[in-house]
DNA sequence: TATAATTCCTATTGGATTAATAGGAATTAA
DNA sequence: TTAATTCCTATTAATCCAATAGGAATTATA
């Protein structure tokens, strides 16, 4: 399960990308709009800002947008910035790769060889999922839902 | 991540179906030749004994041993037991579902639909992954890793 | 029947992580 | 100068993780 923490970054994300205001927004319209505790949401925001897909200005007026393009950014990466690796295993992790301590042999570790799979397909599916993604299919669905009613 | 008991539990698994006695195997048996620790290894095969995977003898020459055959026992089970959902999300999962509270309306969610993929390819990975098939990877690993030498 | 070896069961513990909150410093527009 | 904001550090309560402790119950066998 992601954590709260993650989730939250996400949803602030989405929330910016779908503002698509040059003119920063405020921590609290965002707190409030996607339901995150205000002070909470300020440390996500400061992390995000330092990962470098948000910036910031201070003082009145001030506020967060985004400094990359929504298709720029994607799920994977703020995946790994608050969770670590993406892997469910660490010896199939890439950025954060470790050893089992426990393990025998790697090389030849067949419920390593599961989890590689597993680890290359999510990473793939959450690196093809951008903001820009994502609205996309906010859009598909508000249709689909739509044509049903 | 796995927790590490889901980890030995796997490890466990796998070092039983390779086994194939039809004997109990003791748990300090178990314990030394996959690295677990001893106690912790006792806690987690009673889990998996409730979890009607694996049956035990008791007393003296007492020990474990599968239930099931080694193709009818998956992954997916063995994460859903220590774990909880494989979901990322819990808005996502099947035998756990929950609502996000912050949630506006899950129907056209973008990022709940961008986690659904995921489960699902998780989910199938993980079912197609039994322990039969993780054994039948070791013997692949095994025969690649020995033709390069 | 006594003994040794095992599983079974409950409780406890230290440490890490999560999800927040508190308080105030620094910055900036008006 | 003031009001509104971000920036930064510290703290906290609750939960979860990984493991340990101790002994009861069970069973083969000498």
């Amino acid at each position: 399960m992601l954590s709260k923490k993650t989730k939250y970054a996400i949803n602030a994300l989405v929330y910016l990308a779908r503002e698509q205001s040059k003119a920063p927004v405020q921590i609290s319209k965002i707190a409030e709009s996607e339901r995150i505790p205000r002070k909470f949401l300020e440390a996500i925001l400061l992390d995000l800002r330092n990962a470098g897909m948000l910036s910031s200005r201070k003082g009145k007026t001030g506020g967060y947008y985004l400094l990359k393009s929504p298709d720029e950014i994607n799920i994977a990466e703020v995946v790994r910035l608050f969770e670590g690796a993406i892997a469910l295993l660490p010896c199939v992790a890439h950025k954060y790769y470790e050893r089992c301590e426990e393990c025998k042999n790697e090389e030849v570790c067949g419920i390593r060889d599961v989890f590689a799979d597993v680890r290359n397909e999510t990473v793939n599916m959450l690196k093809n999922a951008t903001l820009s993604n994502i609205l996309e299919r906010e859009r598909t669905l508000e249709n689909d839902s739509a044509e049903k009613s």
